[in-house]
RNA sequence: GCCGAGUUAGCUCAGUUGGUAGAGCAUUCGACUGAAAAUUGAAGGGUCCACAGUUCGAGUCUGUGACUCGGCA
């Protein structure tokens, strides 16, 4: 008997709205398989209508992981989802079931794709804000030479115009006691992985895109965000920066109409869309993409995927 | 009909005493291993309403016309 191969997971990856859950559960209906998400906003149980996550009817076509399983008063970090994620693969191979992975959260996928490692290390509130009050004082110009200083290698990858991202080189630094940069390896590979991809025309995705927003407000999205604000939560809502609700809350509030707040969602939803496609290229040669369109994805996609399953 | 203001990038607008144009947003491409729906870099894109005049040279000055907005009849 030769010895047992990595665990095979299946990917599923393309620009948000393009309609990798549907796909994902079509896929599980057909072979034995449970789904993980991948998303970074619908850990989160209170968020609804604005992160489109399944509907309780999609959860019964298919066992969906890591929805709902957390609250935006604790966010998640990205080491934290590592940790789930291959616990969860584990299981489901071990129950002869095929984990698949759907998701647009670049960072997310990449870092399961990859195995980084990614030290668990609690993210210190207090620390950044100091951090950022020193940068503010001396100057982000003056923050990064600074960096340059104690990190060499992780300053030269930071625009010094990123002060996020240099804030975190020191966060890292001052809490482990070791460089940013010497963190950053991949490890071996985990998984025998098979990424797919849906591909769409930009204009017919961002028609889909715009289409999905109003569905949103029809289906109660104002509502949702009043509820949550009233709940004493517009806070953690900021915070966590998901597109639509901090839109939504600048018009209850009065800063702008709502009109104002649908065009701005569209409008960063559509930049999130080319940020996600930085992440997802068309010409990587680890994705194998399938248009989105076509009637024959199903069949295509299936046939991919037995071919790979039975190697 | 008269008076005034305006017409410059896809949109909203800057443009100093005349030297063939800029910003924000949008669009496209990129970076990103501890916040990532975050943060961030770059690029493409203009017969400056039309025609005529003054001038070495006009987005800029003059005239005429077209269109838009406001006010008055």
């Amino acid at each position: 008997m030769s010895k047992q191969p990595y665990p095979k997971l299946l990917m599923v990856v393309g620009p948000t709205a393009s309609g990798k859950s549907e796909l994902a559960i079509q896929i599980a209906e057909k072979i034995p398989a449970e789904i993980i998400s991948a998303d970074s906003r619908s850990f989160y149980r209170e968020l609804r209508i604005g992160v489109a996550k399944p509907s309780l009817q999609d959860r019964k076509r298919a066992i969906h992981h890591l929805i709902d399983v957390g609250s935006i008063d604790a966010p998640w970090s990205l080491g934290q989802f590592q940790k789930e994620t291959s616990k969860l693969v584990k299981q489901i191979s071990a129950r002869q079931k095929l984990p698949i992975l759907v998701g647009g959260t670049g960072q997310y996928m990449r870092a399961i794709s990859e195995n980084w490692e990614v030290p668990e290390l609690v993210a210190d509130e207090k620390l950044r804000n100091a951090i950022q009050h020193w940068g503010e004082c001396i100057g982000f110009n003056e923050l990064h030479e600074k960096l340059k200083v104690v990190d060499p290698v992780a300053a030269a990858g930071i625009d010094f115009r990123n002060h996020r991202r240099t804030i975190r080189a020191f966060e890292v630094l001052l809490i482990s006691g070791k460089r940013f940069s010497e963190q950053r390896r991949a490890g071996e590979a985990a998984y025998d992985l098979m990424t797919i991809g849906l591909e769409w025309n930009r204009e017919a995705l961002y028609a889909r895109v715009d289409e999905r927003i109003r569905r949103m407000f029809e289906n109660g999205l104002a509502a949702e965000v009043h509820d949550l604000a009233a709940a004493g939560k517009a806070e953690q809502m900021r915070r966590i920066g998901v597109i639509g609700y901090s839109e939504v809350l600048d018009y209850l509030e009065g800063k702008h109409s709502l009109e104002e707040a649908i065009r701005l969602i569209e409008r960063n939803t559509r930049k999130f869309i080319r940020h996600q496609s930085n992440w997802f290229k068309a010409d990587d040669p680890s994705i194998e993409w399938f248009k989105a369109n076509d009637p024959e994805l199903m069949h295509n996609v299936l046939g991919h995927i037995q071919d790979w399953l039975s190697k």
